[in-house]
RNA sequence: GGGGGAUUAGUGUAAUGGUAACACAAGCGACUCUGACUCGCUUAUUACAGGUUCAAAUCCUGUAUCCCCUGCCA
């Protein structure tokens, strides 16, 4: 995970987090260590939001020579499956991170039992037999104090009792709960008697039936890392307001390890959403197929998709980390993307919409092998031969009649180069009954082998294409955005982010490959040659390729095309005054909890 | 109505009393056997209003806006 490049001579620049580990190695608060953890609760697959948090954490032990834990947060075993925490382990070894341990809290399960009792003895916590709608009334809210409960002063020796029997699972789901003793006035509503434990039937993944308690996230979160030694406890803003009492459970158990709570804020990206909740919907309704859907945020689908786990890292590094709620535009994710797989990925070419053309005056039969670079970008990748024939496919998108000036590619008597072969001239387009091209006759220019005109000549364009007998057929699936909307939770009244789903996030299509292609297996990254970058699917096979598109390459020319047509439409509407887009504010389109 | 946070270019992140930087995006241009890559150039009265100071993104006061908080979820 060092592998990202910092310039040495870049000055390196805090984030607020690290200033703070500063300031506590300056005092020596935890004798200059640094511990932390990445604590995932079981119950759903990783996404690139997760990784932000797992980068972060593992970067900071990195940085300050600690250490870094993975911690299975496996409080509730009602929603806990073990493929989740298999799940979470692969993504993790993926992205190249190592964890100093592995850890589950539900190893912890014991001492926190017995911390609980001494917390009951310390007259700080007492069992509550109150129903679930009694505590919730006896809360309060806003400006309203809450109420004792009636159990509220119930004698130790009672709470000790019952606290042991809830264990033993005497008692049913929901019946009773062990409840810290603080302030039922607080104005943080956190700090109104808090509950520790609640009684749970419930199998656990790795307890089995050994409890019929369950301790909550509050009482048992700091313990954890306390614990494990963890010197500073990175999680999400929404737990700020859970800090004082992260802070109170530990400060009652003199003379253990107390970690500092700092939050951050978490990843947002444009035209993707990120809660667990919503990912499963998408899993569950079969909008995607299934948590590897490379349309998917998650680690496993951006895996499938073609993303390199230095990209993901690069990303995470790049965003930086702060206390302000921002949502990430998806371009940038593109462009670390982009960056690493430019880097590495070996050029092949691929006709993603075949148009044929004939060579009219290239030998039938003959196959002129042509050295074509597989790397401009690595040398050490090397060299490989591409053949060429009479027949040949290029992208339907590389012929217009009538083209324009800055139209740079092939067109009625116009030259372009065939990349790596020849220079070829259009001579003839032929069409079907509808109109329709269905073919192009071209003549080349055999002094011009390998792309290079011996009378110095240039040409304005190069295309990509392939031997239309000695091809591949692919299967190749166009992905795009999951939604249409940068904010899919920006909806109509009474739709959700389901509504604004994109029809067109998968296109399969079959394309034609050059023959080089056929020893590829899944996993393997290529880049078709001014296409985009690609991937091989899990499903792919040695006689049924599978390409997943991973990303786009930048398209000068498509922006050209757009701005055209957008002029044009500007120009009707009316002089076409550019306003200023106003910053993204997704608050007001947020479903508000009731 | 209460409590806890936040606000710097289109999007993010820096600058921690010394005159706003970097990345992405967007636009313009150069280069090019990928319209890719690479390389140039362009883009901010620091949410608003006052105040302190020789000097304020930074300190003070007030205002606005947004996020989080009333699960026996985490």
């Amino acid at each position: 995970m060092s592998d990202d490049t910092t310039p040495a001579d870049e000055p390196k620049r805090k984030d607020f987090i690290r200033q703070w580990i500063d300031r506590d190695n300056e005092s020596g608060r935890f004798g200059g260590e640094v511990h932390t953890r990445f604590p995932p609760e079981p119950n759903g697959y990783l996404h690139i939001g997760h990784a932000k948090s797992i980068c972060l954490n593992f970067a900071l032990a990195e940085d300050y020579s600690g250490t870094c834990n993975l911690r299975f947060d496996d409080t509730n075993p009602c929603k806990e499956e073990q493929e989740y925490v298999d799940s979470i382990q692969e993504d993790l070894a993926w992205l190249g991170m190592t964890p100093t341990k592995v850890c589950y809290a539900s190893d912890y399960f014991q001492q926190l039992y017995d911390w609980a009792i001494q917390l009951i003895e310390q007259g700080v916590a007492y069992v509550d037999e109150s129903t679930p709608d009694a505590i919730a009334e006896m809360r309060g809210g806003g400006l309203d104090e809450g109420t004792n409960s009636p159990y509220r002063d119930r004698p130790v020796e009672e709470s000790l009792d019952l606290f042991a029997r809830m264990k033993a699972g005497e008692f049913s789901d929901g019946s009773m709960v062990l409840r810290a003793k603080i302030d039922m006035a607080s104005a943080n509503i956190n700090l109104r008697d808090p509950i520790m434990y609640r009684v749970l039937h419930a199998h656990h993944h790795r307890q089995g039936d050994a409890w019929c308690v369950y301790p909550m996230y509050d009482w048992a979160h700091g313990l954890e890392d306390s614990i494990e030694g963890i010197t500073h406890s990175v999680c999400t803003l929404e737990f700020e307001n859970h800090r004082p009492l992260y802070d109170w459970f530990i400060d009652q158990l003199t003379d253990i390890n107390h970690p500092q709570q700092i939050e951050f804020a978490r990843l947002n990206l444009t035209y993707t959403v990120m809660s667990k909740r919503k990912l499963l919907r998408l899993v569950q309704e079969n909008l995607v197929t299934g948590w590897d859907d490379p349309r998917m945020p998650t680690i496993s689908g951006l895996r499938r998709r073609g993303y390199s786990p230095e990209a993901i890292r690069k990303f995470c590094k790049t965003i930086g980390v702060a206390k302000f709620n921002s949502t990430i535009d998806i371009q940038l994710l593109d462009h670390c993307l982009r960056e690493d797989l430019n880097k590495t990925s070996p050029r092949v070419m691929a006709v993603l919409d075949p148009l044929k053309v004939t060579i009219t005056n290239f030998s039938e039969g003959d196959v002129d092998q042509l050295e074509a670079i597989n790397n401009p970008e690595d040398e050490s990748a090397g060299t490989r031969m591409v053949p060429f024939t009479k027949e040949i496919y290029i992208e339907r998108a590389d012929f217009m009649e009538d083209a324009p000036k800055k139209f740079f590619r092939l067109s009625q008597g116009r030259e372009v180069r065939l990349r790596y072969a020849y220079f070829v001239t259009c001579d003839e387009v032929l069409k079907d009954d509808a109109g329709e091209i269905v073919e192009l006759k071209c003549s080349y220019d055999p002094a011009t082998r390998g792309g290079d005109a011996p009378d110095g000549r240039k040409v304005k364009g190069t295309l990509h294409w392939v031997s239309a007998s000695e091809c591949l057929d692919a299967e190749v699936r166009l992905y795009d955005h999951l939604f249409t909307k940068e904010n899919p939770d920006a909806t109509e009244e009474g739709q959700d982010f389901i509504a604004n789903l994109n029809p067109d996030s998968l296109k399969t299509i079959t394309a034609k490959v050059e023959p080089y292609l056929a020893a590829s297996t899944p996993g393997d990254r290529v880049q078709f040659e001014r296409t985009g970058y690609f991937c091989v699917d899990t499903d792919s096979a040695a006689d049924a390729l599978v390409f997943n598109r991973t990303v786009t390459l930048k398209d000068k020319w498509k922006k050209i095309q757009s701005k055209q047509g957008g002029q044009q439409k500007k120009k009707k509407k009316q002089g076409g005054q550019q306003k200023k887009k106003p910053r993204l504010d997704y608050s007001q389109f947020k479903n508000k909890k009731k």
